[in-house]
DNA sequence: CTCAGTGTTCAGTG
DNA sequence: TCACTGAACACTGA
């Protein structure tokens, strides 16, 4: 679930449900990993009886604005998800915290890996991780020549590049791949040998890809049909994209990429 | 049983 | 100091 887009949603979700509300009650599980060391008691004594006045987000991390300080901030990792509900009995498996409002919806965040992270903080964007991450796309990339110039200075290929959240704050692996798939990139080039040109398309289309999933809600099956996401995990032995154009997969500084040769210099 | 997975961090190296 | 890599983390499902 945890990619920029999807946070935006869970964002919006956070906002729909629990702004403007108290949350009358909270509940936390013991994880001294999810929880960064914090024990359930203080977690539940930081959120329960505040009003949530917003809901923040950069990159893929997201936050509550509360009436009091710390706040809580929420990074998905690999399998965190935010579910709402009214009815008890639909508290997720591997619920880690739920927080309930007076008008009965639940909110509860769930992580099968344990690979996320719930924090307290007194100003969650001022600090690290949050202030640590580079550009957000769906907040603005800086212009084209200076990006050009902050690509010049990294001799990596262009992939893991994408993936460096102190750079694209949110780009995650399908993005990274579907970027430069609709870029016409091969994610093996170094990024300090980009064109101008090239580093102009890879701009607006990272601009492009996360609008468009932002705007659906980060519905995948309202992605554009020519998008590569649709093919890249779903063909077997040998999968294609909507043109027809074969799908290669491989193994880049420790992550999958999945891209079409004929269609990627 | 083994390995990969929508991610991040840390240690080692140049 | 900066940049780059691979391994580690935690757990499930193919």
């Amino acid at each position: 679930m945890p990619e920029l887009p999807e946070v935006e949603a869970a964002r919006r979700l956070c906002r729909k449900r629990l702004a403007g509300r108290r949350l009358v009650e909270v509940a936390a599980r013991e994880d001294r990993v999810v929880f960064a060391g914090l024990s359930p008691q203080r977690v539940v004594a930081a959120l329960r009886g505040r009003r949530v006045r917003g809901v923040g987000r950069k990159g893929k991390h997201f936050w509550l604005e509360l009436d009091r300080r710390p706040w809580p901030s929420f990074h998905f990792g690999m399998s965190g998800w935010l579910e709402a509900y009214r009815d008890p009995r639909q508290r997720p498996a591997h619920w880690r915290l739920e927080m309930v409002t007076a008008d009965g919806w639940r909110l509860a965040y769930a992580d099968v890996r344990r690979f996320g992270r719930v924090r307290l903080q007194a100003d969650p964007p001022h600090e690290p991780p949050v202030s640590l991450l580079g550009f957000d796309p769906l907040l603005g990339l800086p212009p084209v020549p200076e990006l050009l110039a902050l690509l010049s200075r990294r001799s990596a290929p262009i992939k893991p590049v994408l993936l460096d959240q102190s750079l694209f704050a949110g780009v995650g692996n399908w993005i990274a791949d579907e970027v430069l798939y609709q870029a016409g990139l091969r994610p093996h080039r170094p990024a300090s040998g980009l064109t101008r040109a090239e580093v102009a398309r890879l701009r607006s289309r990272l601009t492009a890809v996360v609008r468009h999933a932002v705007k659906v809600g980060a519905n995948s099956d309202r992605f554009p049909r020519t998008w590569l996401f649709h093919y890249r995990w779903g063909g077997q032995k040998d999968p294609h994209d909507g043109r027809g154009q074969r799908i290669v997969r491989e193994t880049i500084r420790g992550r999958t990429a999945a891209w079409v040769p004929t269609r990627q210099r």
